[in-house]
DNA sequence: ATAACTGCAAAAGTTTTGCAATCGG
DNA sequence: CCGATTGCAAAACTTTTGCAGTTAT
């Protein structure tokens, strides 16, 4: 089990309080954005600014410890970099559900084999609509929706 | 041909020299951003302000008549609603490729079948490294990345 | 010791809002 | 005419930057 204090002085950075926390509430979250992880982190440390948790993230995604994803609003959201899955976000309730990378390999495959294009499929979130709404809104046009 | 002024009145809505600019650039431009389509309308008419620019894509996008894709990085971009399609963002060059949405179809099937999730391809891009990209960095991690 | 790191305040960038003046139907 | 629309200025957010003080090594 890699500690993120090795994997800090791998590069030669410092091990902060600061850092564990951020990296914890990461976990904890799941994805959230960075004034959701600054709200988490100020519950347990008040004293943390938002700007550390912004550099924060920052060096942990540079570092491979977490990752971002653009769930299709304005905000990004970060999330461990462990597990890795695609992002389905419902553009009308907001809810964010997860499937296995393999839904998108064939895609991938052909990707790379018509266009030469890598997919990084953890990146971004297919939007739609989640069962619960697209029953609801069946009529009704997909245009309100986020932002 | 639908224009602009029955579309806007059929909800009730006026007709204005800004917003046909605003969607004649939103056409011409393919996907831009706010301020790139407010640059463009102002070099035909430079007293339109970036308000008006923001509120028109508002109201043509509940009108359906076009549609804005997140495309990875912060700002979102707009594109008339005609041509469908699915896009594939860079994340080194920022380079953005169109293919077809039939790409999507299978994954959109089984997401149907097997969460109830209704896919809408066009909205989100997806992200990866282009050919050009993708043999230069071919060793170089892909996490200094966009934002 | 000394370079990395943090907090604060201020800046910068983007999108939204309030309002009086203007314009379309 | 009347209400929708616009431009302007200011507000509201989100993210970044500069810097002096603090801390990890």
């Amino acid at each position: 089990m890699e500690t993120l204090r090795r994997t800090l002085h791998e590069r030669g950075f410092r091990m902060t309080p600061q850092r564990q926390l951020v990296l914890d509430a990461v976990q904890r979250l799941g994805h959230a954005t960075p004034e959701q992880i600054c709200g988490a982190v100020q519950r347990q440390a008040p004293a943390v600014n938002i700007t550390t948790v912004y550099r924060t993230l920052d060096l942990l995604e540079r570092l491979g410890v977490v990752r971002h994803t653009h769930l299709g609003h304005g905000a990004p959201t970060y999330s461990a970099h462990e597990h890795e899955h695609v992002h389905l976000v419902c553009h009308r309730c907001g809810e964010v559900a997860e499937v296995p990378t393999e839904l998108l390999d064939d895609v991938a495959r052909r990707l790379r084999a018509e266009y030469g294009f890598r997919l990084d499929a953890t990146h971004v979130a297919l939007s739609g609509a989640c069962s619960n709404c697209a029953d609801e809104a069946d009529a009704t046009d997909a245009t309100e929706e986020d932002r």
